[in-house]
DNA sequence: GCATGATCATGC
DNA sequence: GCATGATCATGC
């Protein structure tokens, strides 16, 4: 495109200013000389034609001079109208022995990725991705986002200490908020030394989640999200996950007629504990789930009720999966593992006494990589093997019995009926062996209430915080 | 009483 | 109209 420009010496304004020059238009308007391009290859692609720069894996960042790096990612066009990353951002691949002794700002993840000029562009699943439509370009220096910052360099120090503990082959997406360490390799065979430990781990690489993409692309409308006001020396201090923790410690103990009296909330909804724990945090008439935090670190808002008898009575539900979609994916790439991989959780306990709910505390978490990787994965594996071989029901009447994994069946989850009644179907890939049927009642994996209950009492188990 | 199947309530 | 979070109902 510009032939007499060299990338390496331009000024942050110069590539901005050349950068505004490609909006709007497509891959195949950019380039001239009629290449294709590779999976990944888009960031080369606009390297090599828009600036000038032969692609390299250096550690300094692309544009030398300004010291950006270039980024090119794909956002897709929901049903709603409106704009959602369609990846994570991958960044540089973790040398665990390199970042060993390193700090924050001297970093790999630092030194290459502090500012960022990043193009998104509209993926379509049917067409040729030389006809992708350049939708946007965004310069994003991490030290003029102030809160952002605080809460990425937390989530570099969580990843360290694993790193620096022997425990690199434990790292899960959802250890940490915005920035995360994601799998990066031809599979999962590509496996890495790492210090401290002799066990082998998956090469992983600096990414920012698809959640904090969404956010970043979005970011013009901006009133329709509310910050919570996190003080910067307190979230420094104590991170975000404890600073929620001590804000809701205050009302502790208090039952929930309470603290609806006291909070002034009149919905007697099924949402009503995300109400009081909204109010709890200051925020008026917003959902927590729609706050800016927890909208660029996925934190998704479970209530969890313990009954007199210290038990959990309801399992725990999670998105319905199409059976003819499920058995298309390999465990690697699939929809169930990704989604525990990058999704933390705020559990907010509520305990029966009497008539009355008391109000415990909350708590994060996110699901142990061995337990994704082990129980979660058999119970996938099985479902999906039943569903390629049409065994499906196996008594049919009133109350169908079917063959899919029940929570006696394993530790960590099982498969249930999730839909408005049992004529709310999905179409079967094979039809069932017993009744021929070509549909079935829509299922979801859930978590077992005893796993839960696993999880809860360790998780309150120190009332430090 | 528990495990599993069935369905409700809300919000977008 | 449907996805999502949550809870109810039935049968062993």
């Amino acid at each position: 495109m510009l032939n007499n420009i060299d990338g390496s010496k331009l000024t942050i304004q110069e590539i901005c200013e050349i950068g505004k020059s490609i909006l709007n238009k497509s891959f195949r308007e950019i380039n001239e000389d009629g290449s294709i391009i590779t999976k990944g290859g888009f960031g080369h692609f606009i390297e090599r034609h828009v600036y000038n720069i032969t692609p390299n894996s250096d550690s300094s960042p692309d544009f030398k001079l300004a010291k950006t790096e270039l980024k090119v990612t794909p956002v897709r066009k929901l049903k709603n109208g409106t704009y959602s990353a369609k990846e994570r951002l991958v960044l540089n691949i973790i040398n665990y022995h390199e970042e060993l002794n390193k700090t924050f700002y001297t970093s790999s993840f630092w030194s290459k990725n502090s500012i960022l000029y990043i193009f998104f562009y509209l993926y379509q699943p049917d067409i040729s991705n030389l006809d992708y439509i350049i939708l946007k370009d965004l310069l994003i220096d991490f030290q003029e986002l102030k809160t952002d910052l605080t809460i990425i360099k937390r989530d570099w120090e969580t990843i360290h200490k694993k790193i620096k503990d022997g425990r690199a082959h434990e790292i899960s997406e959802a250890d940490t908020l915005y920035l995360a360490a994601c799998t990066k390799g031809v599979n999962s065979q590509s496996l890495r030394t790492q210090p401290n430990s002799p066990d082998r781990a998956k090469q992983r690489a600096y990414s920012l989640k698809p959640s904090y993409m969404t956010r970043l692309f979005n970011k013009e409308p901006i009133d329709k999200y509310i910050d919570m006001m996190v003080d910067g020396v307190e979230l420094e201090k104590l991170g975000f996950e404890n600073l929620i923790v001590n804000r809701t410690n205050k009302y502790l103990n208090k039952s929930q007629s309470e603290l609806i009296r006291l909070f002034n909330i009149s919905s007697k909804s099924k949402n009503l504990n995300e109400l009081i724990l909204s109010s709890m945090l200051g925020l008026k008439n917003t959902k927590i789930s729609k706050t800016e935090e927890f909208l660029k670190a996925n934190i998704i808002p479970k209530t969890i009720r313990l009954e007199e008898n210290n038990k959990i009575k309801e399992h725990m539900s999670f998105n319905t999966f199409k059976f003819t979609d499920i058995i298309e994916e390999t465990w690697e790439d699939s929809y169930l593992r990704d989604y525990f991989e990058s999704t933390k959780f705020m559990f907010s306990l509520f305990e029966k006494q009497g008539n009355d709910y008391f109000f415990r505390g909350v708590r994060f978490w996110n699901m142990p990589i061995h337990d994704i990787d082990n129980n979660l994965h058999d119970v996938w594996h099985e479902t999906v093997n039943l569903i390629k071989q049409g065994k499906i029901i196996k008594k049919s009447g009133k109350i169908t019995r079917n063959f899919f994994p029940k929570a006696t069946d394993n530790p960590v989850a099982h498969v249930r009926p999730h839909a408005k009644n049992k004529a709310d179907v999905y179409p079967l890939p094979v039809p069932d062996q017993l009744t021929k049927s070509t549909t079935f009642t829509k299922q979801s994996f859930w978590l077992n209430n005893s796993y839960i209950l696993k999880i809860i009492n360790h998780l309150f188990s120190d009332n430090s915080n």
